[in-house]
This record gives structure tokens, sequence and C-alpha cells, in this order.
DNA sequence: AATGAATGAGGCTTCATTCAT
DNA sequence: CATGAATGAAGCCTCATTCAT
């Protein structure tokens, strides 16, 4: 008899590990013993639970940014106007602290990989182009109350959302340009920009 | 009687290779094999001209943003005022062409492995500055000219530069939301914004 | 309550699967847990009965050969002249049906792997012995009735058996010099030349 | 400048390395590790010449036969009588010397393993179809010269080789009822047989 | 009596690298 | 300068076997 949900738990155990190899040392050189290693289980676990080595590093992809998406609710259900709920927003999509940090490297090798595998393109755009409908949607809130100005929400919430991505590489690369506190505040004149008046 | 610069034809000529094959499959599914099949020379001339694999990597890496400054130049040396330069340097940079697709791909590549690699950090600064330099340069005329707003053009760069890069990403993984005529007018859209009045 | 046997029972489900298994896929590529799912129980199961794969695979051979003898027996018991009945025998013999094509196929595995198990070489010798002793018989009770020539019975009988054992193995590769009518009509040649006069 | 047939003389050394382990230790255990160890090669270089096992395996199989093949030739050259001649022909096809009991061995895996192969089927066909000729020849001559009786030397030939198969079968698996000189005078008989008068 | 999740040793295969020519 | 045969370390994956339930 099964304990319940043995299958979920360690799927996820996995996908965990799966993240946190895949961000230190890159999908290149990623190693299933290691992240059966650092999951706390046998490498034949991994493959009870997934066929191939590129199921897993898919699944994980899946799972990097499907946590990604959850921790943006708690933003959303909050109080705030709507041009604070956007600072706020890409706050918490900073790489700051080490969690954040794990998620964006892991995005940046799922997009070097999804360029030539369509299933990881349909991973992209199902939870990207929920990142982006958030964003489209407290925009046009702005706008019923006045706070943005007139214009395409759709495409405001691109333009803030490719320059959120294009700046955290060139923090994540270390770039001398580009540090936290100058991408904090270069998202901000661009919601400066959007501002009515 | 031996032509001078043999060797740097033969080395440009296997990093080239190294470029395409690059952008097909990938820095995990790189196989110095397929380079040199690419370059038409043996595996063994790879290994004559470079230490280890991740040297031609890396060389690579450098030749495919050099080549892609190199690009630029025309423009800079046209007659049109800033704003308009603004938008040939974004239409030069989509991911329109097979060649600047190639450069794209290998870009990323660079991205999602520069993370880890301090001198692909370097790689990136040393050119990935140069073009935001550029920008910068152009900004800074469009505000001499009263056709660029007040504000840090540095600033202004940055925003322009890393939605480019953003959005880009998002064309490459065939977003359906992201094609080419979105992007161009997302970030004409920006430019828009950065105009006088 | 608990029916008596569940254990035999359980075995030659295993068995009769495993030897279906073995003549589909080949010794080579026998899985155990092909064998489970064939017999429909799980690969636990397997080894509760039989401790090794080894195991399975010996006591398989088994089964296949006392099966194979069991449906000779009824030609024995029938009232036909001794020629006529090393015809029928032969006849049972031809790879013709399903069934014989596998018991054949799974001989032909534990010839290839008796020759390094002196286990399984007693099982071929304990039960090709009797297949050997009926011909010999037959051929034995010929010669009483003036049908069969002169000569020692059990050297007929084993031309006879090694030359059906040597033609099957032709069917049973398909060559297109021997197929099932041609084996027939060569062994009953054979039988031709042991009739008297 | 590779010296000439290298290759040649490489692939003849890997293939009488993997019969002489096929011989050993049959299809089931044999190990490319094991082949390479007894060729006296590296790993690396078994897959330098053949792309899987299963090639490996395949071209061992032919090579077997070929070999096998060349070894009657002296024997027809002979200056003997056609029936001196199925005599020879039977004797060094005998399972006596270690060479020998080794072609036998491969053969019987061959065997095993063709019926579910269509490549191996041809193997058999096209080396053991000149076998079957070679005997089918020595008949005719047989014939024409009045010391084989009349009917088809095809069919004697198969009778023959058949028995000659399933007889070495028995030898090679030690049954005790089956030796060498057993099968010697068995097939004796069967050549008597085809005497005239 | 039976299950199936979990293991881990070991095999095939790949591929960067070497080196004799 | 250049080759390509050869290497061997290392990775993915398989699968017989175990054991808690």
């Amino acid at each position: 008899m099964p304990r319940p949900n043995v299958e979920a738990e360690r799927r996820e155990q996995i996908l965990s590990a799966a993240c946190v190899v895949l961000a230190e040392v890159g999908l290149q050189n990623l190693r299933l013993a290691q992240v059966a290693k650092a999951a706390g289980v046998s490498s034949g676990t991994i493959h009870y639970y997934f066929e191939t080595k590129q199921d897993v590093v898919s699944a994980a992809f899946e799972f990097n940014m499907s946590n990604s998406l959850e921790r943006r609710q708690s933003i959303l259900a909050s109080e705030q106007n709507p041009l604070e709920m956007l600072q706020e927003l890409v706050e918490s999509y900073l790489p700051a602290d080490s969690r954040s940090l794990q998620a964006w490297r892991v995005w940046a090798e799922l997009w070097a990989e999804g360029m030539r595998l369509d299933p990881l393109q349909e991973v992209n755009e199902r939870l990207y182009g929920q990142w982006r409908d958030i964003v489209t949607d407290v925009l046009r809130a702005g706008q019923r109350q006045g706070l943005v100005k007139e214009g395409d929400p759709v495409r405001f919430a691109n333009m803030l959302v490719g320059m959120v991505d294009g700046l955290a590489m060139q923090v994540l690369l270390h770039s001398p340009n580009m540090d936290l506190k100058n991408m904090r505040e270069t998202c901000n004149a661009l919601i400066g920009l959007f501002a009515a008046r």
C-alpha cells in the first residue's frame, strides 16, 4: 500500500534539486548523478520518475517558472496603488536574494536551450505569458484610475517585462555598469514614463 | 611558398564554424568533431589551434560579438537625426535575417554560460559596453539637438538596450505574443517616450 | 478460503509467460519486468517464487521441454504401423503452428545457453533422451514387424532426431531452401531409407 | 599518412576476439569491454570501427561463418572419391578441436539470435547455402561415377547437413548418448545409406 | 501472498584529447 | 601544418534485486 503522494513528493524533491544544480553549474555541466546526490536519492530513482535526462531538465524548467509565479501572488493581493504595485513587482524580480538568483540562472538556461526545443518554448509561453498578463492587468487598473497614461497596456507591459529581462541578464553577468540598484532605478524610470502627466 | 597568416585564416575559419554550430545545436550539444566538419578541417587541426574545447568556445563568443558590432558602424556614419538613428540601430539588431539570428543565438549561449565564467563576463562587458556607449552617444546628440528629453542619457541607453535584449529573447523563443513587428514597434514606442515634448 | 496450490499455479503462470517472452525476444533480451507483465504479476512476485533470473530461465527451459513431450503421447497410443508412426512423430515436431514455433525457439535458446551451463545440459539430456527413446522403441517395433531394415535402432533414432533438429533450425531461420514442406519430405526420405528392402 | 589496411587489420582483430568471447561466454554475457581486452585494444577503438554492439556481433557471426567455409576448400581440392570426400567433409565439421568447437558455439548463438534478426538470417543463408552446395556437388559427382544411388542430390545434401547440425548440438551439450565417435559413425552410416547398392 | 518503490552496480556509448606519421 | 587513428574517462541509462508495507 503506497503512501499517498510519494510520487508527487519525490518528483518535487528531484526537480528542486535539479534547479539548484542547474543554477550552479549550467545545463552543459549538469550531471544526473549530481542531481541525484542533491536530491538525496539514487541515480536509479531519477530514472524511475523520469525517462531521460532531457525530461528531468524540461520538468525542472517548468518547475522553476511556476514556482517563480507563485511568489508574485501576494503582491497582487495587496492594497497598493497600481504604480506602486508595478514597482513591487519589479522589486520582487530583481536578482537580489539567492532564491531569485537561482531562478534567473535557470531561466537563462531555459532561454538558451528553448531556442531549439519546442516543448520548452511552450513552457516559456505558458508561464511567461501569465507574468505579462499580470503586468498588463495592473497597468490597465492604473489607466482606469487615471494614474497611467493612455496607450496599449499590453505594449507597456511588454516594454517593462522585456526591460526587466534584459537588465537582469547584465546584472547576472556582473556588468560593472548594471548593478542591482541601477537596475531598480532604471526600471522605475520606465514606470515613471508610464505615469500620467 | 606558404601564404602569410595561414594561421589567422584557419582560426577564423574554425571560429566561424563554431558560431554556426553553436547557434544550431547550442553549447550543450556542441561537439568539436562537428565544428571540425563545418570548418572543413580535421579534429586534430582544431586542437592545433586551440588548447581546449573551452578555448574554442570562448574565442567563438568573442568572435561573434566583435562581428556583431562591426555591422553597426555604417549606421553611425549616416546623416540621419538621432531619433531616426536609434530606430535604425534597433532595426539592425532585430533577429530578422539568418545572420542576425545566428548572432542572437550565440549571444544567448554566452549569457547562460557567462554567468559562471569570469572570462566570458569580460567578453560581454567589453563588447556590450561598446554597444551601450554607441546608444548613449546618439541619445546625447539628440539631447543637444533638443530632440530627446532631459535626463541621464546612460539611463536611457540602458533602458533601450535592456529592452531590446529582453524582447529579442521572446522573439527567438517564438512567443506568439512577440514577433518581429511587435518588437520593432515596442522598441520604437520607447524611443517615442524619449522624444522631447 | 485459500485455494490449495496457489503457489503451483503462480509458478506455472510465470514460467509460461517466461517461455512466451523467451521465444519472442530471446534470452539476451529477456527482462524479468517483461515476464512479470506477461504473467500479469508484479516484478516482486517473480522474486517471491524464484531466487534469481537464472532460476526463472532454467525452470522455463524445463517447463518448455516437458510440455513438448506431453504432446507426443497420443501418437504412441495410436494403432498405426511403426513407419507411419515415425512420420506422425516427425509431423508433430515440425515448427508449423505457433505453439510448436515457440517451443522450438525456446529450445534454440536452451542449446546456445546449455553449452556453458551443466544444469541445462541435464535438462536437455533428461527430456531429449526420452524423445530419442521413443523413436528408438518405434524403430525397434518396426524391426520386429520386418518393416524396418536391420541395424542398430538407437543409431537410426539418432539419425532421425538429429536430422529433425538440424532441419528445424533452418526452417526457423527462414532459409529459402528449407521450408516446412521440404523438411517434411526430407525427413520422410530418411524414414524411407530405414524401410526394409 | 595511414598505413595501408590498418582498418581491415583492426577489424579482423576485433572480430576474431569477438568470436573467442562469444564462444566462451555466449551472446547474453558478451561485454564489449571483454572483447576489447581480448583484442588488445581500448573500448573506444571498438566503437571507432563499429557503431554498436549489435554491429560487432553481427559482423562476428559473418566472420565466423566465412572462416569456417575457408577451411573446407582444401578437401575439395583433394583427389579422393566422392564418398570419401563426404566423410572427410563431415570429419572436418566435427566439433573436435578447439577451433571447431569455438566455431560451433558461435554458430549456436547465431541460430538462436538469427531467429529474430533478418540480417543474421541472410548471413546464415549466404554461407550455409554454400556449405549445402558443396555437399550437393560432391554427391552429384558421386552419382556420375555410379557411387551414389539415384535421387535428388539436394535432398541428400540437406539430409546430411541437417543431421550434422543436429548431432553436433548434442555433442556440444555433452549428451552421454552422443559423443564425437558416435557422431562420426552416425553420419557415416547415413553416407553408407547413400551408397549405390 | 504480493506489491512496487527504490537501489546501485555495471554496461554501452560518447567525445575531448593525444600523438605518431 | 595537418591528419585521423586511438584512447579512456565519464555519463546516461538499464535492470536484477531488495524490502518496507
